[in-house]
DNA sequence: GTCTATAATTTGATAGAC
DNA sequence: GTCTATCAAATTATAGAC
């Protein structure tokens, strides 16, 4: 364990990337920002400005990390299978560890687009189909799959990996699930969704 | 056409349904929603007391609206797949005309869970789940179909449904889809869903 | 019922002492 | 770099005239 004492700055951004995840942009004060990181709102304004700005950081940070993996295992020299069944899995492992993170961006873009916009670069997404495209154009040349569009597949296998995630609060309710019961749903989820991929595009 | 005219508590009360779906509990002023029913704080203060208080009467009819459907066709009398027909076809055509109702449930769960909590009466849910295991079972005896449980089952349906709408500002993006093709999307989905749910228990 | 006026807090941001 | 003090604006909510 390194016992890292930690900078007045990077105690702020701590902080505000917890509060800002947990209660998004504009159920978020300076205050509290400056209350959970035990310092005062005149040292969040000067070491980042604004509210706005702070926030700019925080969510290009927690961008990037969302769709770091999605590209990775895409672009990979691997199977079609293979890139399926790695997508899931990485998916969920790593939500799994910050399961707040979908639903954070997918409220932003929504509550605050002018902020995101300015915020995110777009990504070379269009690069990234095309080579999809081609993949999935040869399996069904081998007669293995039948055709599909690289945008639908990306959909449908983000539906299933990405929306229990999103309605977390509201399964665990109607369902009776605690923590340890969502997460035994989402391993089994793991092996589940490339077989209901699969067998979809399959002949 | 019914040139019906509106009370001033009906005015107030569609333009708070129209501004918290924007922009959210946290970031609509009671000032937001009075210019946008063309009168005053006072008022809104007036006929709903709080801004607290109006909300909970907003968010209860659009959750139940949400919910509706779903409970109706899976106790219905229809086959099994006739229901996984009947739910997309519904769910698609009803989140059409409000797309942007998921996300706006989502966040206020997420960023208000007490409001929310006091809101909502819990679905009978359990029943509806039992019912539809039994259906299930059934079908499994026949060798039709494998053995899943109603839970997941529902899970999968809504994950590809609702997963897009959820996404919608984020997809048009990065897909580079405007409005008639992000709705041509969906069209496609309404076949294509159920296919992919049938194909995923079928023997 | 509808308005103006205003109370009481809280907000984001800055000034200035040390 | 860190603090207290403070500003101007916006917030929810109420009081009171008509």
């Amino acid at each position: 364990m390194s016992e890292t004492v930690l900078t007045t700055e990077e105690t702020i951004r701590n902080a505000a990337q917890k509060i800002f995840k947990q209660k998004g942009f504009d159920g978020t004060s300076v205050q509290d920002i400056a209350t959970e990181a035990g310092t005062t709102k005149s040292m969040v304004n000067y070491y980042f400005r604004t509210k706005e700005k702070l926030f700019s950081e925080i969510f290009h940070n927690e961008y990037r990390n969302l769709f770091s993996g999605i590209g990775f295992f895409i672009t990979a020299d691997l199977s079609l299978r293979e890139k399926i069944e790695k997508i899931v899995e990485f998916d969920i492992d790593k939500l799994s560890e910050i399961p707040d993170l979908p639903i954070f961006i997918l409220t932003e873009l929504h509550h605050n687009p002018e902020i995101v916009f300015k915020t995110i670069e777009s990504l070379p997404i269009l690069m990234v189909l095309n080579g999809l495209n081609n993949q999935i154009a040869e399996e069904v040349a081998k007669g293995t799959i039948r055709m599909i569009a690289a945008r639908d597949l990306i959909i449908n296998i983000q539906s299933l990996t990405i929306f229990p995630f999103l309605g977390r609060p509201m399964m665990m309710k109607l369902f009776g699930l605690d923590k340890a019961g969502f997460n035994a749903m989402l391993q089994q989820r793991k092996k589940e969704i490339p077989e209901i991929i699969w067998n979809s595009i399959k002949i």
